[in-house]
DNA sequence: CTGAAAGCGCTAACAC
DNA sequence: GTGTTAGCGCTTTCAG
């Protein structure tokens, strides 16, 4: 059963009796070619067990038909279901996804984008490591016009495509439901402030309580480093045990918003009445949390496949020069955690 | 800044008055060359922005360095630890991956598995579809010598390496642990019987049961095709509301062990005084649920590594001729939705 | 220690 | 409608 030899377009043209640029032809249906041709062509091929080199059209287009990823790290509800996005709308174009872990590390960001650039991938999506706050190491791809898009942590001042959501607003709509809730004293859990979604959620968060003529109390919006639930729970502890404790907290993502939820249990400061919650992203665990979180939705299916139509289209169409940046739509998520009123 | 042309070999050497041969080697740092001319190589090559062409050298030497992984979706917990598992043990060894979903769908498996073979990849790791029953679309790596490494989902009719849990002794300390807790009638969410690990847990809830002495009673075995919480929901009210109500539940996911301690709760069901719970996996949601999910821990990580690194290095060892599986150790996590006594 | 030259397998411009 | 031919950029054998 084995084939020790790889059959090739030479194989099927000498078997034949035609030369190789018509079976190249032929193989791609090209229309100069005769139906006869097509067929006694398509016919050997298959009998002879040919499968055509990708690895020399490639070489020879100057095109792999595969675009990179990369991202902080991918067993993360969002990242997956990202990149998941990615992969369903690369693959309906015909495109392979490569992806690399940064792991939030900068040093590894670098690594993987000069791996990817030297591997001639056609195009790169981005979701920025916590860490990074300089450029340069995607300059490569601009000067070698290789299409390049950021996702949600993205930055701009590198004049590349963004698929993002409105961070700011969203912040806005999650504080402003906690304020008709009957929220006065709003804590907010943000991140690391150089990340221009954190930045923008505590934005937002200023922004709902400025308009609703409440103060912006510094001492309750802390910065948490990496968002992860240990994190979270210490804060939570830190500010629901401190004299003139919130009555409501808006967390930059689920996990620690369900850490504060935990930490309310336990202090037996009940959830929504004493302490109304909303997070950010709907993550599974939203509903498998008792009260069930309130969010707010982040599209990251949509936004993955977003990333991925904007590099390939935007690669293929060289007239758009200019940087878009598309801005989805988010929604607050009602649950339980911030019910007080019907 | 925008290069329009890529530097190459050539144009190293003709600057240099070498031969491209020589630049090839200096830049391998290959032992025959002089430490002088490696330097002014290597010196010349950054000056002129020069980058290796991957593609060209993968047609020479009839390898891509790059792995592909046909998986289910890539947003499951256990499926993005697995896949993040194998990029870090891939990239240690200087390989890429890239990854394509069945969506559970054996024709997508299949339409994956054959564009992968196309686009030459050094070896495949899977973890097949729900549906997958028959194997014939793998054939061509095994023809062709690609290393071929099956991971959790796996058939054994393809002998080929694999790496999985032991799956029935894993559901039996799980169904022994609800015996030890009290538990006289364990029922058991079951998962698709043709697919190896959930007839396995299958096995060792039986194997357990017997060992105790209790009867296997088949109207407590509840066989659910995507073990999602809609069918785990839909089979916990079954099972909880008919008549001889079991007092113990193993569960073949979390997912559906989540949807068994949220529907008992609605139905008054204490858990675990009434009904003691265990799952399978690990999944974050386990300990977000209250009373948290006992479960079995499922070393994806190291799962996702030890197929990456079974592929690569069998790949290079073609002394080993024999298909090998390596099979992990698990372990019960016991949390309170099945502790009744200390 | 270095160079010449062939070839990995495919494509497409240019002939006929 | 089909054939000739010249590469894509690199590696490596063989020769020196």
């Amino acid at each position: 059963m084995k084939r020790s030899k790889e059959i090739t377009i030479y194989d099927i043209a000498t078997e034949l009796n035609v030369s190789p640029s018509t079976v190249s032809r032929a193989l791609k249906k090209h229309k100069s070619i005769g139906k006869e041709t097509i067929k006694k062509v398509e016919k050997k091929a298959s009998q002879l067990g040919y499968r055509p080199n990708v690895v020399a059209a490639n070489l020879r287009n100057q095109k792999t038909h595969t675009i990179g990823v990369i991202i902080s790290r991918v067993d993360r509800p969002f990242i997956s279901t990202l990149i998941g996005g990615i992969e369903s709308e690369a693959k309906k174009k015909g495109y392979h996804v490569i992806f690399a872990q940064s792991h939030d590390k900068v040093k590894l960001e670098i690594e993987n984008a000069n791996v990817l650039f030297n591997s001639r991938i056609d195009g790169l999506i981005v979701s920025l490591a916590m860490e990074t706050k300089s450029y340069e190491h995607f300059k490569p791809f601009l000067d070698k016009e290789i299409p390049l898009v950021f996702v949600d942590r993205v930055t701009e001042t590198l004049n590349t495509d963004l698929v993002v959501i409105d961070n700011t607003h969203s912040a806005y709509i999650a504080t402003k439901h906690l304020i008709e809730q009957g929220c006065t004293r709003i804590a907010h859990f943000a991140g690391a402030q150089h990340r221009n979604v954190y930045r923008n959620r505590r934005t937002g968060y200023e922004n709902a309580l400025t308009e609703a003529g409440l103060p912006v109390d510094n001492s309750l919006i802390l910065e948490l480093k990496h968002l992860n639930s240990e994190e979270g729970y210490k804060a939570a502890e830190k500010i629901l045990t401190g004299k003139n404790r919130p009555d409501g907290i808006f967390a930059s993502n689920d996990t620690t918003a369900v850490s504060v939820i935990q930490c309310a249990k336990k202090l037996g400061i009940k959830v929504p009445e004493e302490l109304a919650v909303v997070g950010f992203n709907n993550d599974p665990i939203c509903t498998i949390i008792d009260p069930a979180l309130s969010t707010i939705d982040h599209p990251a299916k949509q936004m993955g496949e977003l990333a991925a139509r904007q590099l390939l289209e935007h690669k293929s169409d060289p007239i758009i020069d200019s940087s878009s940046t598309i801005k989805l739509k988010t929604s607050l998520i009602q649950r339980a955690s911030s019910t007080r009123k019907k």
